[in-house]
DNA sequence: ATGCTAATAT
DNA sequence: AATATTAGCA
């Protein structure tokens, strides 16, 4: 009596089909540019999500969607060949959830400027430990998540424990002498803080692709330049 | 056998 | 169109 009809029975085993929310895809997309997309593949997402709600196959599958949209933002940009002529378009509707930066054709763009942006990579470091420790009780999970994987990912372990110690050391200091005055709302102090934390994570993506539309632009120009005005180095 | 991606199915 | 499932490759 339970086979193939169907079975709207609630003893079968069939897990409602996830919705991918705004929160989760953000979740997502952040995790994704931490591994960079070229070594986002689905078990390392699933580890350094750390969603009950997912599962290895759901990651793979939205990653196999993301993955399309990236190809096709990346195909309106792509300039063609040595000629003069641009294949670009649409530089006002970058999103910033739409990574461009991740172009490979915009990465290999002769930008002196392209790699030098510490200020940048060090608030989007702070914006990810942030969120790390709100969902995660013990770094030491994501050493391990990170410490089994090829040695690429050594760098980004690197930055993850210096950066711990720092913000340990903050904690350490801040919370007794917050216990025992009146019962001032930490609550409130929470939410403000996690506003400001969303706030910056969504200034620090409207900032990147800020700056991929920069740098094609700049790509654009010099294209545009007769060849002896450009070939200073 | 496992994990990934591309293709296909719902 | 969004998500799940399968196929086939490494």
């Amino acid at each position: 009596m339970m086979n193939t009809n169907k079975d709207h029975d609630k003893k079968n085993k069939k897990p409602p089909r996830l919705a991918w929310s705004e929160e989760l895809h953000r979740k997502f997309v952040h995790v994704v540019n931490l591994l960079g997309i070229e070594n986002a593949i689905p078990r390392k997402i699933l580890a350094l999500m750390n969603d009950e709600r997912l599962t290895k196959q759901n990651v793979a599958s939205h990653l196999q969607k993301y993955k399309l949209s990236l190809k096709r933002i990346s195909s309106n940009c792509v300039p063609s060949g040595n000629g003069s002529k641009i294949g670009c378009v649409q530089f006002q509707n970058v999103s910033p959830s739409d990574p461009v930066y991740q172009n490979a054709a915009v990465q290999e763009m002769p930008m002196p400027t392209w790699h030098s942006d510490e200020s940048l990579d060090s608030l989007f470091d702070d914006v990810f430990l942030q969120w790390w420790e709100d969902h995660n009780t013990d770094a030491t999970d994501l050493s391990n998540v990170i410490g089994t994987s090829p040695n690429t990912l050594t760098p980004l372990m690197d930055v993850v424990n210096s950066n711990l110690g720092s913000t340990q050391d903050l904690l350490t200091v801040a919370s007794p002498s917050c216990i025992s005055h009146e019962s001032i709302e930490i609550g409130e102090l929470r939410q403000e803080i996690a506003a400001t934390r969303t706030e910056t994570h969504q200034l620090r993506e409207t900032i990147q692709a800020l700056k991929a539309q920069q740098d094609m632009l700049v790509q654009v120009v010099l294209q545009l330049l007769p060849p002896n005005v450009v070939m200073q180095q």
